[in-house]
RNA sequence: GCCCUGGUAGUGUAGUGGCCUAGCACGCGAGCCUGUCGCGCUUGCAACCCGAGUUCAAAUCUCGGCCAGGGCGCCA
């Protein structure tokens, strides 16, 4: 940490080149520990901690100092007598003499200990979350946070790109998130939308000749919430022109090379390996599947035909599959172990899981053996290569769901087995989505990215009569199981973009009305264009070893999107109603 | 909207019908202590989410509510 000309010294840096200095330090009392005729207390900042050695007879108030008393003192730095040095601490050589102790503002107990080893309920927490952030852990991330943008910055600016800011009030545009409204006062009865991302802006600013753009950018999504979901959130936004996916990826992995470096001092590999989304289903049931361990899934159904189990006969007449994943060395699972890992499938909408021990010998041990006969049984070893000790489970259901269903349980697995090291990273891009879904409540044809997402160009023949084998431009990037990023490049040609819209019932007159002041942009000659956003808060929890993304946003919301601090959101007021020409009319839920 | 888990001093927890006058640790208060660093010693403070029910007896069982967390749906 390099000193400026408006600071002196901190608690978390000095050091023996001190010694001898008389200095001032300021800070927070972090403990006391008071032998009668001298006193120990550490005094704690932003830096870290410093030992400082009051004399009760020289310093008459020593005594009365408490914890998280905000104190200045000055002193003199001296090196702590022999044997009494503390190499649990960075400036545990020293220790300061207090000369003269300045008492700043007294304090009252805090509700929770501010202490790394104490975890006090979320509630709390967020409820005195400046006491929270003292604690040196969440200074911590919120210091590697702010590395993180700054790194961010630095890259892309040394690329080109220009930071640019779009608005905060915006029309909302159908599909996507819900969104947030604010009432207007100026015109009674209409509401802004607050952004549920830039996406329609920093395409205008390609239609504009922007060129390279990018914006440290907060969304807002009215959603309900998770533990990597809040309300309020932010991306790295990015949009360029004149490109093609490998433009994007090669800058991804150096904006992300950059960020690990400077943050972590990690160095991390590149190019990032690859995969289409449909064999990240297939192979781990999940596009964002997490890398740094095998339990491939193995798709079984050719051999299945030939058993007499009637579920899995069944489903394989219906077009299903039949899916098994190999838990190596699970075969100890108890009884108990398994149905946790059956109950997984289940919230995953799988009836059930049907599973293997393999025996002795690749004898296998189950109530479902009887029904595969030896032939079945020998080509299933061999498929999932089994052996003694490995536990097989079996989703029988239809594609997406039997694989996304085992995915689950294999996450589960690896986090039982503690297969998942967290220093360990593993990038990948998920490529080639799906650019539709089928909708079943609307019945109809959905883009699956958005619809100004661009089909592969050798699909394109399928847009019209089989809209399912389309398949986009579009890429996410994904980091040790969790999306940390996507994009796609975008349609930029009018007979496209008319053929897309048409899969989801509009034509391009409609949908001209719904986006039109997009679609009018693009008449004005449209660039090929393309982006990605990441999301900054999962990146940010990422390079701390969390999950948990409030653990890297100062002021977090709460599960109800509510924030126990300030209150919010709070009770309008007839006066806020009032000057808004808005009644309330609460509609119970 | 749905499902699961939980709610015990300020904090974190133990306690599954009577051994609970609710245990432990941290904390906080008072006192002692000149080399501690999660200081030590003495001593004190402080709690069963709310309501109803079952029972001779409820922190413990049942029902309802409230609150919190996790998940499903949702989040293109």
């Amino acid at each position: 940490m390099t000193s400026t000309t408006l600071r002196t010294n901190t608690c978390g840096e000095l050091n023996s080149k001190d010694i001898k200095k008389e200095i001032k330090l300021t800070g927070w009392v972090n403990s006391r520990r008071d032998h009668g005729g001298i006193i120990f207390i550490d005094l704690r900042d932003r830096y870290g901690t410093t030992q400082i050695v009051l004399d009760p007879s020289k310093i008459p108030e020593a005594d009365k100092l408490r914890r998280e008393w905000c104190v200045q003192i000055s002193g003199i730095v001296r090196n702590r007598p022999k044997g009494m040095e503390n190499k649990k601490i960075v400036t545990g050589e020293i220790e300061v003499e207090v000369k003269s102790l300045n008492i700043l503002s007294e304090a009252e107990t805090p509700p929770f200990e501010i202490d790394d080893r104490v975890e006090a309920n979320e509630e709390l927490r967020l409820k005195y979350r400046y006491l929270d952030l003292r604690r040196p852990i969440m200074q911590e991330h919120l210091l590697a946070r702010h590395k993180a943008a700054q790194a961010a910055r630095e890259y892309l600016s040394s690329q080109n790109f220009m930071e640019i800011e779009t608005p905060m009030f915006v029309k909302t545009t159908p599909g996507g998130a819900r969104v947030f409204k604010v009432p207007s006062r100026v015109h009674p009865g209409k509401f802004y939308a607050l952004p549920e991302s830039p996406q329609m802006y920093k395409q205008l600013l390609m239609v504009s000749g922007c060129d390279r753009y990018f914006q440290l950018a907060r969304c807002l999504r009215d959603e309900d919430l998770r533990v990597d979901r809040q309300p309020e959130f932010t991306q790295i936004d990015i949009e360029m022109s004149f490109i093609d996916r490998e433009d994007i990826y090669l800058l991804i992995e150096g904006l992300l090379k950059n960020i690990f470096k400077k943050v972590l001092d990690s160095d991390i590999k590149t190019p990032f390996l690859r995969l289409t989304y449909h064999e990240a289903m297939s192979r781990f049931g999940s596009d964002k599947p997490d890398m740094r361990f095998g339990l491939e899934l193995k798709n079984v159904t050719e051999i299945m035909k030939h058993s007499d189990f009637s579920i899995f006969k069944s489903t394989i007449d219906k077009n299903g599959i039949v899916c098994c994943l190999n838990a190596s060395d699970c075969g100890k699972f108890s009884r108990t172990e398994i149905e946790e890992l059956i109950e997984i499938a289940k919230t995953h909408h799988l009836s059930g899981l049907a599973w293997i021990k393999v025996e002795k010998s690749g004898k296998l041990e189950s109530s479902i053996v009887k029904y595969l006969p030896d032939k079945v049984q020998k080509e299933l070893i061999n498929a999932v290569e089994a052996k003694e000790g490995d536990l097989l489970l079996f989703a029988a259901d239809e594609f997406e769901k039997s694989v996304t269903a085992l995915g689950q349980v294999r996450l589960h697995i690896s986090s039982k087995l503690k297969l998942m090291d967290p220093k360990n990273y593993k990038f990948l891009w998920v490529t080639d989505f799906p650019s539709f879904e089928w909708n079943e409540e609307i019945n109809a044809w959905q883009a699956k990215h958005h619809i100004f997402t661009s089909p592969l160009d050798e699909d394109i023949k399928y847009i019209e009569n089989e809209p399912g084998k389309v398949r986009a431009k579009a890429y996410d990037v994904v980091l040790n199981g969790v999306e940390v990023g996507g994009g796609s490049i975008r349609i930029n040609k009018r007979d496209i973009q008319t053929k897309m819209l048409q899969v989801t019932g509009l034509t391009y007159e409609e949908a001209e009305k719904k986006f039109d002041f997009l679609l009018n942009a693009f008449k004005f000659g449209c660039p090929v264009h393309g982006g990605i956003a990441l999301g900054f808060d999962r990146l940010c929890a990422l390079l701390c070893g969390i999950n948990d993304i409030r653990e890297v946003i100062a002021f977090p919301k709460n599960k109800s999107a509510e924030n126990p601090m300030d209150d919010s959101p709070q009770d309008w007021t007839p006066e806020f109603l009032k000057e808004l020409h808005l009644k309330l009319d609460i509609v119970k839920k």
